[in-house]
DNA sequence: TATTCTACCAACCAGCCGGTATGCAGGCAA
DNA sequence: TTGCCTGCATACCGGCTGGTTGGTAGAATA
């Protein structure tokens, strides 16, 4: 009887609904900003109650740095730093990953943006601990690139009076740009047309 | 007497008061963006009152759209537009424009970011009618830039075998994110090193 | 089995925020 | 002067929103 009324609320799982919190959270703040995301819109999504969120999060801002920590952080690195990890054409590599991101697997990739950059352009200049946070995930990313730029000048690809650090820098930037872009044209092939400008500026750093 | 008591306030003048209500609510799009606007906040920056608010303006919504036509756009178009205006040297125009809004007139620039990719990134996935507006602010945008870039390709500055529409489009996309990520830094340094990268790429479409 | 603690629910609240209704002073036409 | 319309001010409201409080069922502990 009990078994048929609700199998997946019964359940005692903390981590997991700490978990659903969060991925609910993160397509809200996702689709409309942090300032824009309602608790109560939250709550909907995953069928719990304000007494299960305050439970888990102590208020709506904390709850927004563990989106950060724990979701936007660790996807940016599987989709960004990941591929780029010991790849032995580093510079195919990185030309290869701005490629799929025309056709990522996310379609909201186009309409809503990049999760990252749209945190950190509402928030940075309003709340240091996000800025913080976002700005830390931006350095990690930037760090990745910049290995694999170096290591590309490493192998003789890249020419060898070029600033890596700076590079990559502007690499970051640009791609944000792109996808920016798009997301205020809502097209993808706005964004093809600006990738191809990105991918043109990093053939134009070969050595020949 | 009536003088002495407040002479900003007395006169009737309609225009000049849409015109505070619009200047307030762009600072406060500017710094909070669209969502985090408090209409009250406009208020108590004008001194007027809802009465006079909603006098000029129907809802919020219509206050946002005023400020896109009126401030917004008309302010590209004298910082970004207006410089390319028939330049003899259109690169070199392009390229100190890049530099110029380094140490730009309102220092803002890196604490708020850039007020039209502001609201475009808040608001194009949410409201259409804001999506088409902001668009077509960079559209505008976009044309000049290419313009430029065609006129530079007739001077030989350029090589001929550039698509100056598609390069036009990255470029405006890496300003934004130039601005975008020196806004997440907070930081005026790293504006200047990812315009550097910006800089290097238009060098790199020189004929050689 | 009695006790305790964790995880969560249900109900409520105060303050804010966009929006409205109404009133009224001053310019302007007659 | 009279009346009218524009350009605001004042006061108010309903609903939403982040946050709180008290309770309780079920697992863990003893």
């Amino acid at each position: 009887m009990e078994q048929a009324e609700n199998t997946a609320r019964a359940q005692r799982n903390p981590d997991q609904t700490r978990q659903r919190i969060l991925e609910a959270a993160f397509m809200e703040i996702y689709r409309n900003g942090f300032q824009g995301m309602r608790l109560d819109e939250v709550l909907a999504a995953t069928r719990l109650t304000k007494g299960a969120l305050y439970h888990h999060f102590p208020n709506k801002q904390a709850l927004g740095y563990a989106v950060v920590d724990e979701v936007i952080l660790p996807t940016m690195q599987a989709m960004w730093v990941q591929p780029l990890r010991g790849a032995e054409e580093p510079l195919g590599a990185l030309v290869e990953v701005i490629e799929q991101m025309v056709d990522s697997k996310p379609p909201e990739m186009i309409q809503y943006g990049c999760p990252l950059n749209n945190l950190a352009q509402e928030m940075s200049p309003l709340d240091e601990g996000f800025r913080q946070r976002l700005d830390y995930a931006f350095a990690i990313w930037h760090d990745s690139v910049q290995a694999a730029l170096e290591q590309a000048q490493r192998l003789g690809q890249i020419r060898k009076d070029c600033n890596c650090d700076e590079i990559a820098t502007f690499v970051l930037a640009a791609m944000e740009g792109c996808i920016g872009l798009a997301k205020a044209a809502q097209s993808r092939e706005r964004l093809r047309t600006c990738n191809r400008g990105l991918i043109q500026f990093l053939q134009s750093l070969k050595a020949h």
